[in-house]
DNA sequence: TGGAAAGCATACGGTAGCGTATGGAAAATC
DNA sequence: GATTTTCCATACGCTACCGTATGCTTTCCA
């Protein structure tokens, strides 16, 4: 619940009495609940956090073989319109780091994390080590940026766009 | 001015007094320069824009022969942490382009016009017509998501890794 | 079955910020 | 030099929040 406020409005819209009353409660049983704001934003950090450790583990564990079938698989989860509140989290997540050094830490985490399976992903697929960290950060950096971007326009056919994109990512 | 405040504390932190007092003026002042607070962000809004159109082209008007040193050009700057305010800002407009359409369309048509800008120095460069979109796409995808991610620890030698990628998004 | 404890509501004081009203000084204009 | 216009300060009411205090039910349990 605190999540999809989350989502929608970022952090600075998870205030404690609106929260509240989408939650059909009023500010009393929010306080018996969290000792205050920061303690619910603590546990929101939190439960993102292990969200998406669990998330990337079953995402990158794959039968040898199939590497490349899933990283494919990652980036178009990553991109895809039908998750757009995950993405949406990812974004207010981020974007809340660079004010808040808690969170920057734990966007720290689960992006080592993250980047750490996905090379693994690169070497099994049989690239050098160096080149699977440079891809592996290509990888993540071109989902969270193309999230970022308006760029309808730019092109009629824009699976096709991303198609091409993420093979060139995968590529060899 | 107000554009410090962005870069520092996002759209959320643009308030009027505070605005006013960091600028040695009272919110009376304000109110005589702007009709409300929307009057100044719409004022922000169209000065990034100006600001950045600019500085695209300036950035993508090249001799012929230089476009692959240019778009390198290009991605180190604004990858490099000596932009830190630029980036700073290109991140909270983003942000604030996620629950308001107006900065979303400023957004776009910056967008729209870096990618033409940057796809055609990738067909100066020999790609094809497609392959020069996904291209120009992947790049501005990458440098806005490195700007994104906190990876600091993931490799001793940044440099190298940053130079990897750059010529993974350039190369033939 | 008569308390404790859990869970929630109501009511309060306090702060930050928005926008308006109004007046005063300084500068331009006639 | 009087007057209009420009520019800014002070003071006010209003709203949205935060956090606390206090009391009312319901549930648990000895």
């Amino acid at each position: 619940m605190a999540v999809d406020v989350l989502s929608e409005e970022g952090i600075a819209g998870l205030r404690v009495e609106v929260l509240a009353k989408r939650c059909g409660v009023t500010k009393g049983s929010f306080y018996w609940h969290f000792r205050d704001r920061q303690d619910l934003i603590d546990a929101v950090l939190e439960h993102w956090k292990t969200g998406r450790i669990r998330d990337i583990e079953k995402m990158t564990s794959v039968a040898p073989g199939n590497e490349r079938a899933q990283l494919h698989h990652a980036i178009e989860v990553y991109g895809a319109s039908r998750n757009r509140k995950g993405i949406s989290i990812e974004l207010a997540v981020r974007d809340w780091a660079r004010h808040d050094t808690q969170a920057a830490a734990i966007v720290e985490s689960v992006d080592l994390y993250r980047l750490e399976c996905t090379r693994r992903l690169f070497v099994a697929a049989g690239l050098s080590d160096a080149e699977a960290k440079s891809r592996s950060l290509l990888l993540y950096a071109c989902v969270f940026g193309l999230s970022l971007m308006h760029y309808e326009p730019f092109d009629n056919n824009l699976a096709d766009l991303k198609q091409r994109i993420a093979e060139h990512i995968v590529a060899n």
